[in-house]
RNA sequence: GGCGACGUGGCCGAGUGGCUAGGCACGGGUCUGCAAAACCCGCUACACCGGUUCAAUUCCGGUCGUCGCCUCCA
């Protein structure tokens, strides 16, 4: 596959390190407060891309940090009379708690700051011993005028940095531009012992010391937000390969920042919104949805419009997965529906079952079985474009309308049916839709007699009684359709 | 000022030197007690101005506009 990398500013072969193994690390949030929305995007991206790699064979070790400690972190501590551990700590389970609800599981290693101050402590120690570091007062410095290629991700020059570049009072940096590693402690302040006295790790050391822990000097890919190259990259990739001697990471992998409305996201506008109320207003798949609908570099809107969109292409893409599990429950493998067919489906499967057995014929499924396998080779070279989901999620649903096609046209025998469906099961998998392809929950009991009570007014013809059901079981959240020997009940949403 | 993006049809959003993106919305039709789902048909674009080319939305230059970063930020 190719893959951009920020560093080079080209896609580039993407070749692992590691023959079999691809080694990921991705900025995860500093948690002092519930993340937002566009916290969310680097690690559905992360995760996307870690299921993508797994889908070509490899082993793939994501680790995504939590920096459970900061000067943020403290501020609300001390706001709140609380300690900052305790802050942290909820947070950091907040912020575990959100993006479970998107359903794409956990990052293989998800490391806390303040669980790894001995490493952040080690790292310091070689870089002051090898003259990249200082210790200036009760603080740690590293030395930015001494590591040759500082700007080479961000592309910036170091004289011109220094020219708008400030130092805080009661800092001692030799350079304007020399950031703190370790930064001693201040009254009513947490801190660690270290031999530069009590204090706390800067904050960007951190990533490197876990980064390199966990998957070693070189790994392959680091990523983050794009507003994360300055400074937070470009000081680790110094203080790093200067620590290691050599290349840090392979690919530098950097996601495009979302806007709300025309206004961007910024926590200094106060105009965030946090994941979980997105999740709460729409389903995790209309999130990841949008996300993937765009292209993982580059800047996105975030609208309700856009949501709703979303979540009718998660309903088109149930749609089409109940519809096959439906056809591949008509029948065994000769394509003969079952004696008597179904009339009630109270999950959402079954279905349909009379009309299915004149489909038979090979050629026709045959047919469409070849556009599946062209759909997903196609999708294949779309993820292998520097991870185009945009272009991928255009051949499901590029297929989606075919198989309907096919499907109204009664040309899916019941095996088909299934092998399709677990086709399109596996490439939304890769694009973490999942959900898009299961049952979804059992229809409550009293939802189903409500159906059940609509299909005898119907056939007593009492319409307005059926249509008033059907309106309660709308109010209820689930949908009743008319399928033509029986009806069906779907989640609305 | 430096660096980096971007301007595609009603909306979102891929992509390409000549040939269908896809979705949503909309209009017409089929099916249906109604509705939904689905199908069929329609709507077909590339900010502006030059240039290169047999041919540019796609390459080059310029103009206008939008956005991100330049030590809070995913």
């Amino acid at each position: 596959m190719r893959l951009y990398d920020s560093l080079s500013q080209e896609k580039k072969e993407f070749v692992p390190r590691d023959a079999e193994h691809v080694t990921m690390y991705f900025c995860g949030p500093t948690v002092y407060n519930y993340v937002h929305v566009g916290n969310a995007r680097p690690f559905v991206v992360s995760m996307v891309a870690k299921r993508y790699f797994e889908s070509l064979g490899y082993r793939v070790t994501l680790v995504e940090n939590i920096t459970d400690i900061d000067d943020k972190i403290i501020q609300r501590a001390l706001a709140e009379g609380r300690s900052a551990a305790e802050v942290g700590a909820e947070f950091a389970q907040a912020y575990r708690d959100d993006t479970d609800r998107l359903g794409l599981g956990r990052p293989d290693v998800e490391p806390l700051a303040t669980e790894h101050i001995q490493e952040i402590i080690d790292l310091i120690a070689k870089l002051i011993k090898e003259g990249h570091a200082y210790q200036a007062g009760p603080d740690v410095y590293f030395k930015v005028a001494g590591f040759p290629g500082y700007g080479k991700l961000s592309k910036q020059q170091v004289a011109e940095m220094r020219h708008g570049a400030r130092s805080a009072v009661g800092e001692d940096k030799i350079d304007p531009l020399d950031f703190a590693l370790w930064k001693g402690t201040k009254p009513g302040e947490p801190c660690w012992d270290s031999p530069w006295g009590p204090g706390r790790p800067g904050w960007h050391i951190e990533c490197s010391a876990m980064s390199l822990k966990y998957l070693g000097a070189g790994f392959d890919i680091h990523g983050g937000g794009r507003d994360l190259i300055f400074p937070h990259h470009e000081n680790e990739i110094a203080q790093a390969e200067s620590a290691v001697g050599g290349p840090f990471v392979r690919f530098w992998m950097h996601n495009g920042m979302l806007n709300l409305g025309d206004e961007k996201m910024s926590k200094s506008l106060g105009n965030t919104v946090t994941l979980r109320e997105i999740l709460d207003k729409y389903r995790p798949e209309a999130l990841i949805m949008v996300f993937l609908g765009s292209h993982y570099r580059s800047p996105m809107e975030l609208t309700p419009a856009v949501l709703e969109e979303a979540e009718q292409q998660v309903n088109r893409l149930r749609n089409v997965f109940g519809e096959l599990a439906d056809r591949a429950a008509t029948g065994d493998a000769s394509g003969v529906a079952p004696p008597g067919g179904a009339v009630a489906a109270p999950t959402g499967g079954g279905g349909p079952g009379a009309q299915a057995a004149l489909s038979v014929g090979d050629a026709p499924g045959a047919a469409l079985l070849e556009r599946v396998g062209a759909r997903r080779e196609a999708f294949a070279s779309a993820m292998a474009d520097d991870l185009n989901t945009a272009a991928a999620l255009a051949e499901i649903f590029g297929l989606a309308r075919e198989v309907f096609a096919a499907l109204a046209a009664g040309e899916v025998d019941p095996a088909t049916a299934a092998r399709i469906r677990a086709e399109l099961g596996e490439m939304v998998h890769v694009l973490g839709l999942d959900a898009v392809a299961e049952g979804g929950d059992a229809i409550p009991a009293d939802i189903v007699l409500m159906a059940e009570e609509r299909q005898k007014c119907r056939a007593a013809r009492d319409f307005s009684r059926a249509d008033a059901l059907r309106a309660a079981i709308a109010a209820r959240g689930y949908e009743v359709r008319d399928v033509p020997d029986g009806y069906k009940v779907v989640p609305l949403r």
